[in-house]
DNA sequence: AGGTAGACTCGGACGC
DNA sequence: TGCGTCCGAGTCTACC
């Protein structure tokens, strides 16, 4: 499942393979492709320049020659490929972008199985698109800021796991890397954030970093598959998973069986015996 | 108003 | 083999 770390994978490919070039044509092939919210049809960037391709948390968005910019979100299974020449097309794409520079054609697609991710076409507040004016700053933003989001988590009173998926607190971390993150830290998914302190609280965003930055640096996690950068490889953090997905396998510090238990229709993974309820 | 549950979505896994 | 059911998970909405 895309989250920061997949998401910033595909955005540094991005910025490498369609940076500079002109989208020629823009198709949107599902009725769920755009967002209702998009201000207008796809095709109206016809003729746009990629400018730049820029990130907060999991919203992803192409900075044009316009005011406008194109946004994507590739919910839990989007993924934007370029296909090399004779590779089949892949099954679910949602959005077609030709793409052009110096009579140098390719094709970027949206393809998307579970149709939860979008594309739109948005204005710009402050630089962040309409969309994710909600949504907090991520910890690789140069301007986050930590004591803020150590107080935005404090002033809640909710499980800690809940919070770290709350992206208007901390954008970014979702299902995987918020297990890691507990899993590091050795915080149990359902501590109450009132019952943690502030210096407790902090290592938690430090853990977050590391794990997401370690995750970047492998090119995210494939967990099932549904996750492909642009070229169709899939990223190789999966291996250095020591909680999300590992039921029932040893921790790797303790060697007590990983539990798993659901709540909010998530499931959490963890060590019962490194991440405790109480103390 | 803050917190939580539920809806949306669909292909793969699972069970009978 | 085939069919029905469950599952996952990001985000938004509705409800308490």
């Amino acid at each position: 499942m895309p989250e920061l770390p997949e998401v910033e994978t595909v955005r540094r490919e991005l910025e490498k393979r369609v940076k500079g070039f002109t989208i020629t044509a823009a198709h949107d092939l599902h009725p769920r492709a755009l967002k209702p919210e998009s201000i207008a049809p796809l095709k109206s960037i016809n003729g746009a320049k990629i400018f730049d391709v820029k990130r907060r948390g999991k919203f992803l968005w192409f900075v044009l020659d316009r005011p406008q910019v194109l946004v994507a979100h590739l919910g839990m299974s989007g993924q934007f490929l370029i296909p090399k020449k004779n590779q089949p097309q892949p099954k679910h794409v949602r959005a077609k972008f030709d793409l052009s520079k110096n009579f140098k054609n390719k094709e970027l697609l949206f393809n998307d199985q579970r149709t939860f991710g979008w594309v739109s076409v948005e204005q710009t507040v402050d630089g962040i698109p309409s969309s994710a004016q909600h949504i907090a700053k991520d910890p690789f933003d140069p301007f986050f800021d930590r004591d803020e989001t150590i107080n935005k988590f404090a002033k809640r009173k909710i499980r800690i796991k809940t919070a770290l998926l709350n992206q208007e607190i901390m954008s970014g971390v979702g299902n995987i890397y918020a297990d890691e993150t507990l899993w590091r830290a050795k915080v149990h998914p359902e501590v109450s954030t009132a019952d943690l302190t502030k210096k407790k609280l902090g290592l938690i965003i430090d853990f977050a970093t590391e794990v997401m930055d370690e995750a970047i640096a492998k090119n995210g996690t494939s967990f099932d598959d549904a996750y492909k950068n642009v070229n169709g490889e899939s990223g190789r953090f999966e291996e250095s998973l020591a909680a999300y997905g590992r039921t029932d396998e040893p921790c790797p510090r303790c060697g007590t069986p990983i539990r798993r238990i659901t709540f909010g229709a998530r499931s959490s993974h963890f060590c019962p015996h490194c991440q405790r309820k109480t103390g």
